[in-house]
DNA sequence: GACTGTGAAGCCATTCACAGCT
DNA sequence: AGCTGTGAATGGCTTCACAGTC
């Protein structure tokens, strides 16, 4: 892969462009022109153009990108090829949810054990994956090789959780606890907070009149 | 307000700095710097400086942003003074951990009603929210004054209720539902996918050294 | 004829650096 | 002395426009 300068914003749209190949996949479409890919996202298709360009010559002139082709190629740059180990920690109503969700399974990801530290939860099964006490999660964690956790505790149990993540050997983390949390050198995150989306939604709304763009 | 180009980055972290803002009440603080609050969310301080300077003049020098006065404006310009009702469609493991998602309450916003088609399902109350037959979409939504949705339905459900959701009021969308929507002008929406979030990291894990920035 | 790949231009966002206030 | 507010400089991203290829 070349080194040099692809902007984040690229890395953004390429999880866009993937989910893209997949569904032309499923129908049975072959090749695609930027412009039409443009359209599906809301983009300029000089955009989609250059953000494929920065990891190679994947177009045909005349005819578009191969659907397979790039399928495969965005979901090798993304790191997908490889099915990722996936923990989550807090299983209440969301990390529940998110335990039993179907989304996962052809994007790369599986969930492989959940953690609680309330002793009715412990030992349970959900659809075939295990709840482990929160003392024992650096163990299982190496035992199974764990990398990415999806972290759904309260708030006030997110410190300890990532001093004790930081000495093992997890890589990111996922993170929906509600208390924002800064990514280092060793340990990726990106924090979801639904409010925040919502706030979003709520702005964009409540200043239309002044605020023509997006 | 004014209505000249506020960068869209801006909003966005307009929505980190309310949360801190938030928390730094809690915590009985009168008073913080734009270094501070940059430490916090991972920023430049003129970064921050200039971000709330689109709205205003609210720091004092030599002291830094009164705290109490900025949670209050910054939620103002979010537009979040006023109470949000919303609705969710889809009542599926996520949309049930959404609808009793304590984080809401305290960010400007009340689920007031949740929709499915599943017979077994209408008629339930949880949490003391209500869950409608699809049918009465636009009844309720018009009788509640609803106007933003969480869509948490499969994907295959998704178009019709689009459809039915732009002859009403509703204002605002936040997509769960895997497929990706257009927004338009009468329409804001924004997609939430958590495959690609994790997708987002594992490609700054997978591609850690030849991509050094973030 | 249709569409990609890409320098160059234009636009937007971040950071610097300092004057000005408390 | 400490910190904000902001023009100006820099840096990054998007779009244009067209040569090149199928």
């Amino acid at each position: 892969m070349k080194e040099i300068n692809i902007p984040k914003t690229t890395i953004n749209r390429l999880s866009l462009y993937l989910k893209c190949f997949i569904e032309l996949s499923e129908s049975k479409i072959n090749f695609i022109s930027s412009s039409e890919l443009a359209n599906f996202i809301g983009l300029n298709p000089a955009q989609v153009r250059k953000d494929l360009s920065y990891f190679g010559k994947f177009g045909r002139r005349g005819l578009g990108y191969n659907v397979e082709i790039l399928r495969h190629k965005i979901s090798e740059i993304l790191g997908t090829q490889k099915l990722w180990k996936v923990a989550i920690i807090g299983i209440g109503n969301l990390g529940r949810a998110l335990l039993t969700y179907a989304g996962f399974k052809d994007r790369g990801f599986k969930i492989v054990a959940g953690f609680d530290n309330a002793p009715d939860k412990i030992g349970w099964e959900i659809d075939g994956i295990k709840i482990y006490s929160i003392e024992e999660l650096e163990k299982i964690i190496k035992k199974e090789k764990i990398e990415l956790i999806i972290l759904t505790t309260p708030k006030s149990a997110v410190q300890e959780i990532i001093n004790r993540l930081k000495n093992i050997n997890v890589k990111g983390i996922l993170n929906f606890a509600g208390k924002y949390l800064l990514a280092d050198e060793k340990l990726k995150i990106r924090n979801v907070d639904i409010s925040l989306e919502l706030e979003q939604l709520t702005f964009f709304i409540s200043n239309r009149n002044f605020y023509k763009r997006r």
